[in-house]
DNA sequence: TTGATTTTATGATCTGCATCATGAAATTAA
DNA sequence: TTAATTTCATGATGCAGATCATAAAATCAA
């Protein structure tokens, strides 16, 4: 992890957003810049809880695993957001590890400094329960998806996920580049079936996949799929 | 929903617990009592939110559904619980239902003097928080568990989380009675593998079950059954 | 108290998806 | 540039658990 002085810009994340003025110079003291190449580990399922991290460019996979060989992608993060509060709690563990799956910049804010500025900024705390309100409902609706929808509901939902968080690119493709691998992982499925759902997807005309890049094509199409 | 007004004692709830002193006759000024039978539906999912409950008495499920027939156990509230808070977001729909299991008596608070209770208590808003952070953890664990554990596991896990929630009675039962439905709607399962799995674990002296209520016999092996 | 509904119980079958196996293509390392 | 490692691609096989079918008990309604 390559450290950094002078990487983000104080206004990219909801701590500096919510900030009230005074306190941005001590946050600008308190903040650690690094960066992470693809592939590498930020903080790892178990792990003690040493502070919290703010993404100023690049993606991040948020996942929980199952032995030695399986996962499952919780959430990605992108610009702007915040990873590692899900250490927050009565464990002071991380319930889950991040990886970057890009080149990533990052902002490092120790715990206490992090939970001094919770006291002192109110609005930041409403706004971070808000926020995890939010991750929750997201949470159990996909847990119910897990178990009452089949593979090709909860692919084509990941789809429209994907697409809402990361936007498209000119050319119609979903802003993000992530492997079939890490797709079944946040699906909850195998790499194999997840291929083949996205084949049928793909003879279908629903989407359209060229390397890693994926274009919805019918969304409606999706959204149906979605619901039975 | 029966309305009453002398049901709860200002002190179960984390609302009061947390309450400074001058706000409480606010409180009592604002809280409504309802008892619910059994089998009764405090919320539906997809209803806007009004406010949210306090359970004084009594065990509600909240549940996600699927089609008419499905649904999926998200959590039980009992005594002192707060139920309806998954309202709380950028929807202020109910993402989930709520059904008393038993008979229930419970207060209501509406969600604006709620929200100014939060606005005012710093102590309440944090660890409203703290608890979103901790059913958020809960739930990504749950998550991961219906991906990659058998069913054996998690009702394995369940009857352990029963057992740490509500406690034993003094013949060693779990401190709840529900009915195999339910149990399979919690670990995300039908009934019937539920009712075999259950059979299975009998026929292993690993649980007792007599009617409605589970007795833990062997803790360890079920812990052993929760990690493969 | 009796008929109706819900819950419990259990076997027989069916199937969606995981697992296994194998090779080609694409990255990455060296 | 080449060897090593990942990722992609697809068919063959197996099984955990869903679905279907039935009936007895228990609970509830009237």
């Amino acid at each position: 992890m390559k450290k950094d002085k002078h990487d983000c810009d104080l206004q990219t994340c909801m701590l500096c957003r919510l900030c009230i003025k005074e306190w941005l110079p001590a946050v600008d003291n308190h903040r650690k810049n690094f960066s992470l190449k693809k592939g590498q580990l930020l903080f790892r399922e178990g792990e003690p809880v040493t502070g919290i991290y703010f993404i100023f460019s690049g993606t991040v996979k948020v996942h929980k695993h199952w032995g030695e060989e399986k996962e499952l992608i919780v959430r990605f993060a992108r610009k702007g957001d915040i990873v590692g509060h899900r250490g927050v709690g009565a464990e002071m563990v991380y319930p889950v590890s991040a990886t970057a799956l890009e080149p990533v910049t990052l902002c490092f804010i120790d715990l206490e400094f992090f939970q001094a500025s919770l006291k002192v900024n109110h609005t930041l705390l409403h706004e971070l329960m808000m926020f995890y309100a939010r991750e929750l409902q997201e949470s159990e609706k996909n847990m119910r998806n897990l178990v009452h929808m089949p593979v090709k509901g909860r692919i084509a939902h990941a789809l429209l996920t994907l697409r809402d968080k990361f936007g498209n690119t000119e050319d119609g493709a979903i802003d993000m580049t992530l492997g079939r691998q890490d797709l079944a992982s946040f699906t909850g499925t195998t790499y194999e079936t997840a291929f083949r759902i996205m084949s049928e997807l793909i003879q279908e005309n629903v989407i359209a996949v060229s390397g890693k890049s994926i274009a919805v094509l019918n969304a409606e199409k999706l959204q149906e799929l979605e619901k039975l």
